[in-house]
DNA sequence: GTCTATAGTCCGATAGAC
DNA sequence: GTCTATCGGACTATAGAC
């Protein structure tokens, strides 16, 4: 993960064969796609304990609370864990930003994140559509937000931001 | 185009070769790539005249209009255009739904429909964060409705559908 | 670890439309 | 003469089969 990340930065995602990878690795091309499914993958490894930290807030939210705060309660936890990662979380993202198949695989990974999270919402009784309204809608604010932070190259509070983005999607939709 | 979707269905996309693809349709591989960037491009040709219809409908909205009332008049115009081509829609959606590099495809798409639209609003004066929420509401509105007209085969109204996820989301968020 | 299929690129050639 | 469409072959890297 780490050679990846280095040669995406130093000469592009693109321009960098998992050969390359591998080697500065110290392994074998092969042994690089046992760990990964493919080259873009190991750009997003840390999804896994995102959907985890996720999920578990949704799960352990009070049942009386509404799905929609519950969403917002775990998106504005999933700001802090990019905010203590800061200086990775923006490198991280600088590669993904100038590529296109990236982006694509980032944009999965969140609409894998939202359907985790409507899940858990119906395992605890919320129906359709309002489960993955709220999922999705907390995603949307995720990355808007993240957004914001990242072309603020981290200085803002991400949280502060998270908590701002949600009030205005609330007047947005009020209207 | 045809050749592409009928192949995708008769055998799956991925056991699809490009050269078959082009064999059907009179043409050697190197012409299919003339055209399509990549095998899953070929989908997705529609996607340009649906940002064209929702940028569109953006503009011509009233400039008094609130910017998320205007988002939803543009996605309730698209519902009417997958109406209109429903087997179409609908066969298309079941390849799509069958693969995961086709479903990454598509969220790009709808990124890029929720970006256009955005950056339309800016150009009508609505600042950021409030253009991209209200698109990318509207996207994710569009994306829930659109699967629940899937999983109906079609056979409910997909803009009665659309209208009542907007109702159904403006509730969850007033919450 | 070895072997292989195929996606996708780059070079260019050819031929018809106007 | 220019534009555009098709075709050909060689090539590389990804990714899967075994």
């Amino acid at each position: 993960m780490q050679a990846a990340l280095e040669l995406y930065i130093e000469r592009g995602f693109e321009q960098t064969t998992v050969a390359e990878i591998a080697k500065r690795a110290g392994l074998t091309e092969r042994t690089f796609f046992r760990y990964f499914a493919d080259k873009r993958e190991v750009l997003f490894w840390g999804a896994m304990s995102l959907q985890e930290l996720l999920v578990s807030t949704v799960a352990t939210a009070p049942e009386s609370e509404a799905p929609f705060a519950t969403i917002r309660s775990a998106i504005e936890a999933a700001g802090s864990v990019f905010q203590d990662r800061r200086e990775g979380a923006l490198q991280r993202q600088s590669v993904i930003t100038l590529n296109p198949e990236l982006q694509e695989r980032e944009l999965i990974k969140l609409a894998s994140l939202a359907a985790a999270m409507a899940g858990e919402l119906r395992r605890r009784g919320v129906a359709e559509p309002n489960a993955s309204l709220s999922a999705e809608a907390g995603i949307a604010v995720l990355k808007i937000a993240f957004e914001s932070w990242v072309n603020d190259k981290g200085e803002m509070d991400l949280s502060q931001l998270i908590r701002e983005t949600f009030d205005k999607l609330r007047a947005a939709t009020a209207g």
